[in-house]
DNA sequence: ATGTAAAATTCTGTATACAGAATACTTGAT
DNA sequence: ATCAAGTATTCTGTATACAGAATTTTACAT
């Protein structure tokens, strides 16, 4: 995104083959992206008019990408009355915990079954690096990084269905865990958990991975329990 | 649907509550049935115009149903193509079948915890109804009783994520299980299977009602595997 | 007959226009 | 000042209009 909040799609960055870049895609991703970083607040209504104008864009496209976004559940229908963002209480986060848990359990186990050495030395690098990210202290790229991880694992499943699932929920938690900064202690927790975790997967012990998922999930949902 | 396949939305069927229709929603169930009966067969082009007249509809709501349904996973957006009916390989269905087998095991383990005597109480009238169909040989009603009854299930978590992510699935797979025509003995089969979950969610045997729902996904797999 | 290039058509993508619902504002009564 | 009713405005929902991409058809050469 711009200085403005505009967005200047199909600005064809130089060389290279064409990429199509289609306007529904970044109006979608944009409003995500808004949504996930709280510029758009919970409850707060979806203002066709207003937004369509920040974005440089008519009302058509965008109220496409509402409908999207609706689908996905990040956004709220009301009939006569338009679209906001999604709140989500207490309840219907540690709702998605429990399911993203189940999941990610079951990722850890196809993972270690699935997934070629190639594979679990990439994500070994992004360990390395999240780490290295850690001992800085730079927060924001670390937290890429660790949602990088966990898609990474999911993705060895090679179970499509399953990473979509999986993406769904950790979009949708995104905006808790974006809220969620942790003390020091609480940090360095989280660190050791991913080093186990990266320890079983490289040992290809499934059901060790599966659990140590499961309870890495646990505990984030405590660090952040707290700010929801 | 009508005979014409025109939507009549906003025709107020006499009395009641006045109950707020919304196009919207109209046509993203229609699409969605037609999908699922195969009306718009897998790979089919969604025609915007010919589609939209069809309906009765122009083309601006149609194509904000056909974005939402594109999130949903049911269609395909190919840009400056349109849409056309997502077409699943038998890897994609063997996927999602692993995922939904993990959720209804999930489902399985808190609906004995969760559920009320009540609601547990409903579901066997839901079987016992489901195993007068099967008796009378009424195959389209037994599916949508079979169907409801794994819903059921799935509600008596209280866990509206799981319930989200077990609908999206379901409504996927419904298109290939609407193919999925079973021989007298097989279907006896999965009759005695459910006889079995519902025995053990009586007996509020959580993990014993896992066990089974994750068998009899992996037995009706079995069943229609060849028709994939 | 076959393959290719150009023209014509069809279809998608986006913007605008218009109608009706919801909301905000004004006015008047108490 | 407060509240209600009526009016004005804003906003959503749907249809239509227009531009450009993709496809098909046609015309022509080999």
């Amino acid at each position: 995104m711009d200085e403005t909040g505009r967005l200047d799609w199909k600005a064809e960055g130089g060389p290279g083959p064409i990429q199509r870049t289609v306007l529904h895609d970044t109006i979608v991703s944009h409003l995500r992206d808004m949504i996930i970083e709280g510029i758009l607040e919970p409850g707060m209504r979806l203002h066709e008019g207003q937004l369509g104008e920040r974005l440089g864009v008519s009302r058509t496209p965008l109220r496409e990408a509402i409908k999207f976004l609706a689908s996905e559940g990040l956004v709220e229908l009301t009939p006569s009355r338009g679209a906001s963002v999604k709140r989500f209480s207490g309840k219907d986060v540690e709702d998605m915990l429990i399911v993203l848990r189940t999941l990610e359990e079951l990722a850890g186990k196809l993972a270690c079954q699935l997934g070629s050495d190639a594979e679990i030395a990439e994500v070994r690098a992004l360990h390395d690096e999240m780490v290295r990210c850690y001992r800085v202290g730079d927060r924001l790229q670390y937290y890429k990084l660790n949602q990088a991880i966990h898609t990474a694992i999911v993705r060895l499943t090679q179970n499509s269905s399953l990473s979509e699932m999986h993406h769904m929920l950790q979009t949708r938690l995104k905006r808790i865990r974006f809220i969620g900064h942790e003390g020091p202690e609480k940090w360095a927790a989280a660190v050791a958990e991913h080093e186990e975790m990266i320890a079983a997967l490289e040992a290809r012990d499934g059901s060790r991975l599966s659990r140590i998922l499961g309870r890495h999930l646990v505990n984030a949902w405590e660090r952040v329990r707290d700010v929801v």
